[in-house]
DNA sequence: GTGACACATTGACAAACATCTATCATTGCT
DNA sequence: AGCAATGATAGATGTTTGTCAATGTGTCAC
């Protein structure tokens, strides 16, 4: 059997509610930690959980400034996790 | 907070390496259980678990006939889940 | 009907995961 | 140095999920 791995990581990343909350929070551009917490109801270290997630999937990226980190869509990133389940879907059509 | 419960279900029916490698091997056409079975290692009711999952995300139709049930890609329920993860991920552009 | 086969369902168990509280590390301000 | 703020880490807990053994359901052959 195959080593599907690398494209249940890229599933597995956006299977949860407040990831994908997350990922539509950052379609505006980069927020801090503190920003995309305050529209969540999860407590900080939740938060910090997910964007560890999110950045080891590689479509986040974190940018340090200071005492803030800022996250934002790492484009380069969707792009492959993007192709990544095109070649899976694309394999059946359409 | 949005619902984005739909969006979640397609994830997670996916990111499960054997409902990938289930998938990919029906893209050789239709196939029941036992075929299925045949070539990955896990018990029978877990194969039948599966299924289910595949089935209820309606990416998968299974079709009755006799003792066998066969299993097929159903290319609408596919085409559907592939517009709604196009309809997140083409917000992002590319 | 009896037995064999194909698959689903149930119940139990362990691993994985999301979540929280408490704490730590780093930075900036005074 | 002392303190507040931002965010990560560690440990504990409850829920979800994948898995299997046992059993149930429906079908076919005899």
């Amino acid at each position: 059997m195959k080593d599907y791995s690398a494209i249940t990581k890229v599933f597995k990343a956006f299977d949860d509610e407040n990831r994908i909350h997350i990922l539509n929070a950052l379609r505006d551009g980069e927020k801090c930690a503190c920003d995309l917490l305050a529209d969540m109801r999860i407590s900080q270290p939740t938060l910090s959980h997910h964007m560890k997630i999110l950045c080891d999937s590689g479509v986040v990226r974190a940018r340090k400034e200071g005492k803030w980190i800022h996250y934002s869509i790492n484009q380069n990133g969707l792009k492959d996790a993007i192709d990544l389940l095109w070649s899976f879907f694309g394999k059946f059509g359409t």
